[in-house]
DNA sequence: TGGAGCGTAATTTTT
DNA sequence: TTACGCTCCA
């Protein structure tokens, strides 16, 4: 029996009844189902310091997480307890990365390895259909991308992949997903599915190396467990395989990427994976108030596939939820802004407010709205930065240097800056390689193939030498080389002189990147340029949401999820966007935007308030917008609604239906006209009062559905509603098609066609060249 | 070779 | 609205 450390006491200090018991909780599965704000990354956190604190070695203890972010912050906090030394705490990714050095060559890949971010791939992907000699308007190169993706996250290999291959296009994209797999390992490179399905793959043919590394993780802590896909799954089983000291924390109500290969079904079937493992359910939320949590609740008790929680807490009850309504988009944004500014007239930090959105365009118009007030805002989207062009550049420069077969690196900076090799001769030398089956840069290398190319030879001469000489200053720290890459890549002065030339200051994006690689150098423990390449390659958009910053924070509902503010905006609540168009498709998942819905409205402490608009300008396009069906899912005794229409000029009131008496027919432009016999000053004074919803009158109140009506026939009375599947249409490209599906959205009208030489390809009828065929 | 200009297509969420 | 790819011209 070991010792009892005196910190135990401040481990278990102030939990309730069920976070105790998950925390202390010693041997055998453990699955944590915990609501929103239950206290779960405390949960997790004293557990692990209960865990060492009983007597297990901090080393022995392997906790995963899916963002930088937590994990960064999971080891703060441990650390804060003064037990983490030794801990692994990593993303599934990074643990990917760091497996993947140690027994690498079991997976195929070599060390220095590239980590090829979506953009890399895409271009491999592309590389590969060229290879392969597929069309891109047969298979959208895209559609190969996430086809590749998926087959990797359920362990597929191309001969795997091909038995399932039924229709001619999965045949095809077998094709390119083996010869996307042989580029990549010409090139040792790996891509994020990699991380884990050759993990999850090598632990499968392995059992030695899951005996070591059983023995080397003696409990495994695996947070949001409800998002895992199935290598992951399969990781985190192999991972727990002898001792089963699993402990799963998640909330199946808060899992948003299936569309990602989240698989539900994992933390659905815990139980049934693990019969004896112990089910602790954090039910007590410390967040919300009573009617955010009333409001959330209601609306996830519309989902089927779920674990049924009682969500409570001993909070006030607060205002009600509100549901702001707009005639137009813009409108939304600057009311918005304008209680932004109140409400920080009014003593509120800006960082008390964030405001959240289904899909990034979202972000424009409240930006404007935010600027024009002077409110110091933050876009959550931390991949921004490393998809500049110019740090995309430094660091490919950088990525050859530490792996000289990464050949989608060598193609980017071949001629960036500007250097002569222009893409006549790139192809010429492609060719020699192919021919010669020789990887690019030892062609590039090779004098006789530089004689062949004539002058363009002494500028290739000149560029290998170039890349030894970076190649050559790279052993220092990794600040002075990037510095160094800069300075002899020439993309230093190139940046100079543009800004010099009036354009934009990039050269101080590089250079911020060498005061992160200075920051790198100082924290990391054992810091090399392969590690700095593969973590910045493992950057996203959740890592840069900074809490602190004190400024309002915009960001999508995913990046939302974990965090909490004590004032919440959620705009776009409008059919097509939340839920997504996609989500409502034959095979969409509403469920999932449902469960997106709820992680948004539990974010807030204090106040929630969902907007939308009944029109809303989308690409340029003004476009009418049905009110989001999750509104009227939202618990009517906690929620209140505040219309801020305006009548136009004309005296019709946009989305006004709340003043309508009895429902009218719409009129040709698909808006009903309401209130027309009302002078526009007294529609709107009516269409700015206050409304609460009481039960009876939102059970028969059809405004929402008359709107939603109006935009449909908005979209009805399109010119297309004579196109039906199997109509016959000419595109002036692609000759002529027939309908396959075709439907009305948003203002706009996409349909698929079918074409007789080049497959099914998708529209937008408003803006494709294309016409209906008239029967003569 | 490389830049400008044009047309076309696309837009969900991200480790 | 923007991004990308393609063609054309200096």
């Amino acid at each position: 029996m070991p010792t009892l450390d005196p910190r135990l006491s401040t481990t278990l200090v102030d939990l309730n009844e069920p976070q105790r018991r998950a925390v202390t909780h010693r041997d055998g599965p453990l699955l944590v189902l915990a609501g929103p704000g239950s206290g779960k990354t405390r949960v997790i956190t004293r557990r692990a310091a209960y865990l060492v604190q009983t007597g297990v070695p901090p080393h022995n203890v392997l906790a995963i997480t899916f963002t930088n972010k937590a994990a960064d912050e999971m080891r703060r906090r441990i650390d804060a307890l003064g037990v983490s030394r030794g801990m692994w705490v990593h993303t599934f990714h990074a643990l990917g990365v760091r497996l993947l050095r140690e027994f690498g060559p079991l997976a195929r890949v070599q060390a220095g390895f590239s980590i090829y971010d979506e953009a890399d791939q895409l271009r491999v992907v592309k590389e590969a259909m060229a290879l392969c000699g597929v069309n891109e308007s047969l298979v959208r190169p895209e559609a190969a991308q996430s086809a590749i993706g998926a087959a990797k996250n359920r362990l597929e290999s191309p001969a795997e992949y091909v038995e399932r291959a039924e229709f001619f296009d999965t045949q095809v994209i077998a094709r390119v997903y083996e010869a996307y797999e042989q580029l990549l390992e010409q090139r040792n490179a790996v891509d994020f599915d990699d991380l884990l399905m050759r993990v999850a793959l090598v632990l499968r043919a392995h059992p030695e190396i899951v005996e070591r590394l059983n023995i080397r993780f003696r409990y495994v802590l695996i947070d949001e467990y409800q998002d895992t896909n199935h290598a992951q799954y399969v990781i985190a089983h192999y991972l727990a395989q002898h001792h089963r000291n699993i402990c799963a924390t998640g909330d199946p109500d808060q899992s948003i990427y299936a569309w990602r290969g989240a698989d539900l079904n994992n933390i659905l079937d815990f139980e049934r994976d693990y019969p004896d493992a112990v089910v602790v359910r954090l039910e007590q939320n410390y967040r919300s108030t009573g009617r955010i949590l009333q409001v959330a609740s209601a609306l996830i008790a519309g989902n089927r596939r779920r674990k049924h929680k009682d969500l409570w807490t001993e909070n006030a009850a607060g205002e009600p939820a509100e549901v702001w309504r707009f005639s137009e988009g813009q409108a939304e944004a600057e009311e918005i802004g304008g209680t932004i500014v109140r409400l920080h007239a009014a003593g509120r930090p800006y960082s008390d407010v964030a405001v959240f959105y289904r899909v990034n365009a979202l972000s424009r118009g409240l930006e404007e709205a935010l600027r024009a007030r002077g409110i110091p805002y933050k876009i959550a989207r931390g991949v921004a930065f490393y998809n500049r062009k110019e740090i995309r550049d430094t660091l490919a420069y950088l990525r050859v240097s530490v792996n000289p077969a990464d050949e989608v690196a060598l193609r980017r900076i071949i001629n960036t800056p500007p250097r002569g090799i222009g893409s006549a001769t790139v192809g010429r030398l492609l060719a020699a390689a192919e021919r010669s089956r020789r990887p690019l840069l030892e062609v590039l290398r090779d004098p006789i193939e530089q004689a062949a190319l004539k002058t363009a030879g002494k500028k290739v001469r000149a560029f290998v030498e170039l890349l030894d000489r970076i190649q050559a200053a790279t052993t220092g720290t990794v600040a002075q080389a990037v510095s160094a890459t800069l300075t002899l890549s020439g993309l230093e002065a190139a940046l100079e002189k543009e800004r010099d030339d009036g354009g934009e200051d990039r050269l101080a994006n590089v250079r911020e990147l060498v005061t992160a690689a200075q920051r790198y150098d100082q924290e990391a423990e054992a810091p090399s340029l392969a590690d700095f390449l593969n973590r910045v390659a493992l950057v996203s958009d959740q890592d840069a949401v900074d809490e602190s910053a004190g400024v309002v924070m915009l960001m999508t509902l995913h990046a939302a999820k974990g965090l909490e503010f004590p004032i919440v905006f959620i705009v776009g609540l409008e059919q097509g966007l939340l839920p997504h168009e996609n989500a409502l498709r034959e095979r969409g998942d509403i469920e999932e935007e449902r469960r997106l819905c709820f992680v948004g409205i539990t974010r807030a402490r204090e106040r929630i308030i969902l907007s939308h608009a009944a029109q809303r300008v989308i690409r340029g396009v003004p476009t009418p917008r049905a009110p989001s069906q999750f509104l009227r899912e939202l618990d009517p005794a906690a929620t209140v609604v505040h219309s801020f229409e305006r009548a136009l000029a004309d005296g019709r009131v946009l989305g006004a239906a709340s003043n309508r008496v009895r429902a009218e027919a719409p009129d040709a432009d698909g808006f009903v006209p309401l209130d027309d016999h009302l002078p526009p000053e007294e529609s709107r004074r009516r269409s700015r009062r206050k409304t609460r919803w009481s039960r009876d009158e939102f059970a028969d109140r059809e405004d929402l559905e008359i709107i939603a009506a109006a935009a449909e026939v908005g979209a009805a009375s399109s010119p297309y509603g004579a196109w039906k599947p199997g109509t016959f249409v000419r595109h002036d490209v692609y000759g002529v098609g027939q309908v396959v599906w075709i439907r009305p959205g948003g203002g706009q009208t996409r349909a698929a066609i079918q074409f007789a030489g080049c497959g099914e390809k998708t529209f937008i009828l408003e803006l494709a060249p294309i016409q209906k065929l008239e029967r003569r």
